[in-house]
DNA sequence: CTCAGTGTTCAGTG
DNA sequence: TCACTGAACACTGA
């Protein structure tokens, strides 16, 4: 599931559920994979009985702010999600945990391949993890200098930099593809051999293309009909743009890249 | 049965 | 020490 747009989405969904209700119980599974560091009742007890009073987000990291310390920090991996609903009975399968608030509504993280993580720290933003992460295209939209002096020191090829949390937080397989075929740049190009108009034209891509993202909210056939998104997944051979040109996969940066030979240079 | 996958981490290398 | 690479992780669904 998850890149930047999706956790947003799912920062706003707990926010409207969670904030300002109190958690009146805590259901966990054994999970000391999932569950990093901590015992899952530990985890319980931490927020039994307390307030939330909001969601905070960095990168692809989310966090709930109680009324007391320490605060339950989520990572989706490749397949976690939120699920609000009120009977127990519909508990998604892959459930981790669920909060049971005093509007007897339920809030469960699910996670089928359990690549996801589930934490407790006392300042969220502040402290590992998430104090590691990168430029945040939604927060830090005014960092473009940074990004462009940053982005061109690095030897790996750009795909692998743009995937890199510590670079850039948020940013995923597809949107890293999808910047890249905006800006016409080859996903093999060093990040130091790229001009500063190329690096530029990045960064206004990785901004717009996430912001569209958001606003969007998960609806991804209302993307603009030129992005690469509606047409990289099948992997079939006779992939092509809406203008017909070849799409191409092959593996980049550990990951495998969709992109254009005959638009990007 | 095999393999890829909207992600991260860690050991190994130069 | 640092940047970078590739394998490992775990599991579902095609």
């Amino acid at each position: 599931m998850p890149e930047l747009p999706e956790v947003e989405s799912a920062r706003r969904m707990a926010a409207r559920v969670l904030t300002g209700r109190r958690i009146v119980a805590v259901a966990t599974v054994r999970d000391s994979i999932m569950y990093a560091g901590i015992s899952p009742m530990r985890f319980a007890s931490a927020l039994r009985g307390r307030m939330v009073r909001g969601v905070g987000r960095r990168g692809k990291h989310l966090w709930l702010e109680l009324d007391c310390r320490p605060w339950p920090a989520f990572h989706f991996g490749m397949t976690g999600y939120f699920e609000k609903y009120s009977r127990p009975e519909e508990r998604p399968r892959f459930w981790k945990m669920e909060l049971l608030l005093d509007n007897h509504t339920r809030f469960a993280l699910s996670d089928a391949r359990r690549l996801g993580r589930i934490r407790l720290l006392n300042d969220p933003a502040n402290e590992p993890p998430i104090c590691d992460l990168g430029f945040d295209p939604l927060s830090d939209s005014d960092l473009g200098p940074r990004f462009v002096q940053e982005l061109r020191r690095r030897k790996a090829p750009v795909k692998a930099v743009l995937l890199d949390q510590s670079f850039s937080a948020g940013v995923g397989n597809w949107i890293a593809d999808e910047v890249l075929y905006q800006s016409k740049i080859r996903p093999q190009r060093r990040g130091c051999d790229l001009s500063p108009a190329e690096a530029q034209c990045l960064f206004r891509k990785v901004i717009a293309v996430i912001r569209r993202a958001v606003d969007v909210d998960g609806n991804n056939d209302r993307y603009p009909r030129t992005w690469l998104f509606h047409y990289r997944w099948g992997k079939m051979a006779g992939a092509v743009t809406f203008k017909g040109e070849k799409i191409v996969h092959e593996t980049i940066g550990g990951r495998t890249t969709a992109w254009v030979p005959a638009v990007q240079k």
